[in-house]
RNA sequence: GCCGGAGUGGCGGAAUUGGUAGACGCACGGGACUUAAAAUCCCGAGGGUCGAAAGGCCCGUGCCGGUUCGACUCCGGCCUCCGGCACCA
């Protein structure tokens, strides 16, 4: 018996080796067979890694070393996403400043990685606190203030209670805080934003460009994009000058609005309670509605409710008045905050007009021909033609419709076709400390003046004490607060808002290729090389938030002239969660460290070894499905590795006995090797390791088995041995190039090309056709691959077991599958 | 409500183009080794049914139907679960 395989000190001396030879396997010199792979940009928050996050990783390096084997050069970068709230609150709860706390966690989850055998090129190592990388965040965002992309203004946003600060619309979940879940109250503050709206258009078209992207999350981004199509239609108000705008996706439906009702927040919904005519009910219900939270506003079981202004407009198709409503249920951050109300086709407008008394004027007749109006008890389902409509009588409801409608809308001055979105503008403004300072300055006769190019990076002050008290700790600062305003030289105040950490993701792909370079942001040359990602790995939480920025900001860099791109990431590989069964719900749940239910890798790695942890990680499942983890299913990969150093152990005791490596005799042995080689290289091109490792079980097994029958040359056990190496290697690092060296390898497997399979050996000369009689299995055959159907089907009707089936009865037909399969149809 | 994804043994899952459903692993049962246990190795196993056994036969991939010589796979209609969006005009 073999001595028992060491996986600790294995381990550690291969990542020693690795280590010191970091340089062998870095490479960003010019592309010929590149690829640049990245996991996306780990958060180095307190919490340790868990078998979970592993995922991701483990996926990710038997990828790596799986390109690199196959001879291509692969860039593959990490670094790090460091600024964000948890540091900042660890810095009040404990004391330790954010950076130290940040560069603790950096250094401990660096350390984690290295010790799952995990290969990143850390000369391109980056974080995102460095004043290094940030600084391009400040510059960045001055390109974009000069051109109208990033903006200030007063606008309601969403406010955190709980981390006391503002939040962007994607990061309200349910009303809710995505990261504190804190529910999200309205506030009106002036913020900073980025117009990612005028990229509206091109970030819904560009996801046409991404076949390699799945479509769950290119619906998820349609979804948030949310474009319709529709027109803005004018409405004259008595007593008032400016004309009043609603935006609709049904103009068609213009000749059955019977009123108008305006969002409260609405400009004119103001004027008009100001007026001294008006009702003071107005004000009053202006003010309760705009106290409802957002999730009373926006839940589905709210009630209609609105309010009378006893204000008249003038309807531009059949001069009638009808009345200007305020209501509810209109939004006041889409479209134009307000709606013509067409009760007999929408729903929501039935609702309203039945509980108000509105009239209800139908413009398309149903199939059932025309309707009473008295007698409905909801809008008129799609279809049919128009009528009571003027000249567009008789023109069935459709894309003409819609057409004509705004063709007649823009003739008649009274609107335009229009493409509203749901998107609304990024709000990047956050109330904290430990963020890229915004640089602004606010002077009091100046205004709001940008810092100027040269006095990059306004760096964070660190003599800032973290107390937990209410509002930005860096408004604290006297020293960084306190400036001149570069424009007339007075006494001024920098800006304190920090920028959303999502800024610092958005970018640091290009980054990696040239994150020393203190004079520009990006490099071109380089990134044209590189660029763009060609495999990208991740979560799907970043679905929406990450991704729909970084594709926004690729664009803004294009539109700079810094890049040459449209997309960054060509393929994006969106892994399935890890769940676990949690001990205090009994429910299977993803992994978490809120949920309690995560394992560390830390204590795995310890028992059974990194590569185990690998192995099983992998087995688990089809990557992009969830998995489910269990604790005896890790012995299933630690018994194979076990099996595999003994393999390795007794080949190596073997004598040699003279015969060529090289062979490539057709011996079963040969066979099954190159089967194997060919099943591994197509499951790992489609990152399905799970199946790999299922055929490198078969693999190992029949390898046993051919030694232990003696029928198999000693060379050829020894080669089929190394191939099995070989093909482990990207899955189990460690074990595998333990094994190389022993077993007589020069290189590293990493410098060791990839296997190659000869397709004659791949497939086997014989095999088993089967045989079905009126399609049901009644037999098999042994066969010379290549069999003619003639033959088949006399072996057939001759076999014991399908005689009986056939025997006495007309073949009516024999379908014939060469080497799979015969189909006797008989009557 | 709209959009996307999924549903296969006790469990994780496999079946790449319509061609042997359940590979591989876990758990389980039996055996070998051992004084014993652990570890390891070998064998067994979807359900039902007939048979002393060998071995048959029937059913079976969420449900109902269709196409086909043949359907986990394609088509139509449902059900359930997961995810996204949602008073978005």
């Amino acid at each position: 018996m073999a001595e028992k395989y060491d996986h600790a000190a294995t381990e550690r001396k291969w990542q020693r080796r690795w280590e010191e030879s970091r340089a062998a396997f870095v490479d960003t010199s010019a592309p010929g067979d590149k690829y640049y792979m990245l996991n996306m940009f780990p958060y180095p928050s307190g919490s340790r890694l868990h078998v979970g996050h592993g995922r991701n990783y483990i996926l990710g390096d038997a990828l790596y070393r799986y390109q690199r084997m196959r001879g291509r050069r692969v860039l593959n970068p990490m670094g790090w996403d460091a600024f964000g709230l948890p540091a900042e609150n660890a810095a009040i709860a404990s004391g330790t400043p954010p950076r130290q706390y940040t560069l603790d966690n950096i250094a401990r989850m660096k350390e984690q990685l290295r010790s799952l055998g995990l290969l990143y090129d850390w000369s391109k190592e980056l974080a995102s606190c460095d004043p290094a990388y940030y600084r391009w965040n400040q510059w960045l965002f001055l390109r974009m203030w000069e051109r109208g992309l990033a903006y200030r203004k007063q606008a309601p946003v969403n406010w955190c209670p709980g981390c006391a600060t503002v939040l962007a619309n994607e990061q309200v979940v349910d009303g809710r805080c995505e990261r504190s879940g804190d529910p999200v109250e309205i506030r009106d503050l002036t913020q900073w934003f980025l117009r990612i709206t005028e990229y509206a258009e091109r970030l819904l078209s560009g996801l046409e460009n991404l076949p390699h992207w799945s479509d769950r999350v290119k619906t998820m981004q349609r979804n948030w994009i949310g474009r319709s199509e529709g027109a803005e239609i004018r409405f004259r108000v008595e007593g008032f000058d400016e004309p009043l705008t609603v935006f609709t996706t049904r103009p068609d439906t213009l000749f059955g609005a019977t009123f108008l009702a305006l969002a409260p927040e609405h400009p004119l919904s103001g004027q008009i309670a100001g007026r001294s005519g008006a009702a003071r009910g107005i004000a009053a219900f202006i003010d309760r509605v705009r106290r409802e939270s957002r999730i009373e506003r926006e839940s589905e079981a709210g009630e209609k409710e609105g309010l009378d202004t006893g204000v008249f407009a003038a309807h531009p198709g059949t001069g009638e008045r009808i009345p200007v409503w305020l209501a509810n249920f209109v939004l006041p951050q889409y479209g134009t905050g307000a709606i013509m109300g067409v009760p007999a086709h929408d729903q929501r407008d039935f609702e309203f007009a039945r509980r108000y008394g509105l009239p209800i004027r139908p413009v398309y007749r149903g199939a059932a021909g025309d309707v009473d109006p008295d007698t409905l008890t909801g809008p008129i389902p799609h279809g049919g033609v128009l009528v009571r409509s003027g000249d567009w009588d008789g023109t069935p409801e459709g894309p003409e419709a819609l057409a004509r409608a705004i063709a007649w809308v823009e003739a008649h001055g009274a609107g335009k076709g229009k493409v509203g979105f749901r998107l609304r503008d990024w709000l990047i403004s956050r109330q904290r400390y430990w963020g890229t300072p915004i640089p602004a300055i606010h002077c009091p006769s100046c205004g709001v003046v940008p810092v100027p190019e040269g006095e990059l990076p306004v760096l964070l002050p660190p003599d800032v004490a973290f107390r937990g008290a209410a509002g930005n700790p860096l408004a604290q600062s006297e020293s960084f607060v306190r400036t001149t305003c570069p424009r007339c030289g007075g006494a001024a105040r920098r800006e304190t808002d920090t920028m959303d950490t999502f800024v610092d993701s958005s970018w640091y792909y290009l980054r990696y290729l040239n994150p020393q370079d203190e004079t520009r942001m990006v490099d071109a040359g380089r990134s044209r090389a590189w660029m763009p990602v060609d495999q990208y790995i991740g979560g799907i939480e970043h679905a929406i938030l990450h991704l729909l920025y970084a594709r926004f900001i690729c664009r803004v860099l294009r539109d700079l002239g810094l890049v040459e791109l449209e997309e960054p990431f060509e393929r994006l590989f969106n892994q399935g969660m890890i769940t676990k069964l949690n001990p205090s719900t009994g429910k299977i749940e993803k992994m978490s460290k809120s949920r309690g239910n995560t394992v560390s890798p830390d204590e795995l790695i310890a028992r059974f070894g990194a590569d185990t942890v690998r192995v099983y990680t992998l087995f688990i499942g089809p990557p992009e499905k969830e998995s489910e983890w269990s604790e005896e299913g890790v012995l299933g990969a630690y018994r194979f590795l076990n099996r595999v150093h003994e393999l390795a152990t007794r080949v190596e005791a073997l004598s040699e006995d003279g015969g060529s490596e090289a062979g490539g005799r057709a011996t079963d042995l040969a066979r099954l090797e190159h089967r194997t080689i060919r099943r591994v290289t197509e499951d790992a091109e489609r990152f399905h390791f799970h199946t790999a490792v299922a055929a490198l079980m078969e693999f190992q097994r029949g390898i046993l088995e051919a030694l232990e029958a003696r029928q198999e040359s000693v060379s050829a056990v020894r080669r089929a041995t190394r191939t099995l190496l070989q093909l482990l290697h990207p899955v189990a690092p460690h074990v595998t190039e333990e094994w190389w060296e022993r077993l007589g390898g020069q290189k590293s497997l990493l410098a060791t090309p990839w296997p190659r399979f000869d397709a004659d050996l791949a497939t086997s000369p014989r095999v088993t056709l089967v045989v079905q009689v009126n399609g049901r299995v009644r037999g098999k055959l042994d066969l010379e691959r290549g069999a003619a159907e003639s033959a088949a089907v006399a072996l057939a009707q001759a076999d014991a077991k399908i005689r009986p089936w056939v025997e006495g009865r007309q073949i009516k037909r024999a379908v014939y599958v060469p080497d799979r399969l015969l189909n006797l149809v008989v009557q």
